[in-house]
RNA sequence: GGUGCCGUACCCAAGUGGUAAGGGACAGGUCUGCAAAACCUCUAUGCACCGGUUCGAAUCCGGUCGGCACCUCCA
């Protein structure tokens, strides 16, 4: 399976040749830990998840990377503003480094919920500090940066493919910059290294560098861990589509003057969830996290499921219908692997027999730019042909569940026939004997009774079925 | 103001020149005392609008209207 996929760098899509035959050294821009992660941040961490898989499936073995960004970024302006840690440590009224650890685990409960794997290396910044100061020296010896008003920039004019990622015109946005630019600036797109001196109200974490006490600048630490784990040169960065303009085309310049080698072969970037307001961001209101999913009675796979049936690169809209759709056919979905179960129970899963058309089919759509709306729609035909045997289509959903991570293969045929309460029995019993007598009337009442009470009635040919009602959506 | 993306059925959403995937919802059917569940079937001669190129356009070109994103921390 040869896998293409778009490349930010040229904007087109491109077959995917990993630097070393069987492995592939994967960065991705991981979470700042000062809040939870909200359900758009989510979407990119999902859609990771599914370019490192179809990899896999493809049979390489990945090395993913991911960063935890924990020492503070800035509020607005790289030059202004509060720490967004310290800010949040203000407001909870905890050290800075309890925050960071109480996000981090929060965004990694969130991600195991999601079936998304946990990265290879998960690097924390803090814990990286070192590493940074020698990429800034290694900088300052090729003649990138400069020392003013305490701090040390990267000069971009020192770099003159600074921008390619993004097609900036230097010009324009020169021409258009912001008026409250840093003073130090020689240009207003130089970006700083390293902090000593900056306006914060107060600053909780600092470090001894070669500059003086202070901190690092938020671009540095992808540069350096990504190099650190994966060496000079890796096949793939990826993160939201927003790090274009700034964070990505920052690491570029400061990753590619230190070494004089191409950092990165492909580039790829998940476009934003969207909701009626427009992106999703604190500021707006529109703060939704898996917590309140799941609150809202969503199990965390109906939002995984959500997200595969729109192409990454492509805007989601997000609304509580479409999250409800999402639901609905995700429960859909496992009620037709669970019949299958019963239908091939001891019998032998593993030939995908004339399944085998629709995973080729379903491959095709993954490896070509990973195109999940339509892999999906592969899997649905594949369960309604008529075609196929019960063990086929349970072989083909599985093998394609490996890519999807919906759970398939954790589904298992003991509907969970939790206890039903005697009372509710007692019931069900008393209307047995009232459709034994045809008192239809008093049979009705008693059903409207026990469902009522949270449970729902399936008479077949046999008796009557009890489930509780709320056990259903979460199976 | 500058740059880019998008506008497909009731909703979400694939589809970049060859005659509109898929899911949800709705409706109908089988089944049922009636339901529920399950299963089956159906839903765009048309892809914002106008004009053009072409044997052929949702797909290419021009224009109009509308939406979104980026240019500033942001997945």
């Amino acid at each position: 399976m040869k896998v293409s996929i778009f490349n930010t760098m040229s904007r087109s899509i491109e077959q995917f040749e990993p630097l070393s035959a069987d492995t592939v050294r994967m960065y991705c821009c991981g979470p700042t830990v000062y809040n939870f992660a909200h359900i758009g941040n989510l979407r990119t961490y999902v859609f990771e998840d599914i370019l490192r898989k179809t990899l896999e499936y493809a049979g390489y073995r990945v090395e993913h990377v991911m960063n935890v960004t924990d020492v503070g970024h800035l509020t607005d302006d790289a030059d202004d503003g509060i720490d967004k840690m310290v800010k949040s440590s203000q407001e909870m009224g905890k050290d800075v480094y309890e925050i960071a650890r109480f996000y981090t685990d929060a965004f990694f409960k969130d991600i195991d919920e999601l079936n998304i794997a946990r990265p290879t290396v998960t690097c924390h910044a803090t814990e990286h500090i070192g590493d940074m100061i020698e990429l800034i020296k290694r900088l300052e010896k090729n003649g990138h940066t400069y020392f003013a008003g305490g701090n040390v920039y990267f000069s971009i004019d020192t770099f003159p493919q600074y921008g390619n990622l993004a097609k900036l015109n230097l010009e324009d946005l020169r021409s258009g910059a912001r008026i409250n630019v840093d003073p130090n600036k020689r240009n207003p797109k130089d970006f700083v290294l390293w902090f000593t001196n900056s306006k914060f109200e107060r600053q909780a974490m600092l470090w001894d560098s070669p500059w003086g006490i202070g901190y690092p600048g938020w671009h540095i630490e992808c540069s350096a861990m990504s190099m650190k784990y994966l060496g000079e040169s890796f096949d793939i960065h990826c993160g939201g589509i927003d790090h274009i303009p700034v964070h990505h085309t920052n690491e570029i310049a400061q990753s590619e003057a230190a070494t004089g080698k191409q950092w990165v072969s492909y580039w790829v970037h998940g476009e934003f969830l969207i909701n009626d307001t427009g992106k999703m961001s604190k500021s707006k209101g529109s703060f939704l996290t898996l917590q309140l999913l799941k609150e809202k009675g969503f199990d965390p796979v109906d939002y995984r499921y959500f997200c595969l049936g729109g192409h990454y690169r492509s805007q989601l809209q997000f609304s509580w219908d479409s999250m409800q759709s999402a639901r609905n056919a995700r429960l859909n979905l496992f009620q037709r692997i669970v019949s299958l179960r019963k239908e091939t129970k001891d019998q032998n899963i593993k030939n995908l027999g004339a399944a085998e058309k629709y995973v080729q089919l379903f491959e095709n759509h993954m490896a070509q730019d990973m195109n999940a709306p339509r892999a999906l729609a592969e899997l649905w035909s594949m369960l309604k042909d008529p075609e196929l045997a019960a063990t086929e289509k349970l072989a083909g959903a599985l093998r394609m569940d490996s890519i999807l991570s919906l759970g398939l293969k954790n589904i298992s045929i003991d509907t969970d026939e939790d206890e039903i309460p005697q009372e509710i029995l007692d019931l069900v019993e008393e209307r047995r004997i009232a459709k034994v007598q045809k008192n239809y009337a008093r049979a009705d009442q008693l059903r409207a009774i026990v469902e009522k009470a949270g449970y729902q009635l399936k008479d077949t040919p046999e008796n009557s079925i009890v489930v509780r009602i709320c056990n259903q959506m979460h199976k």
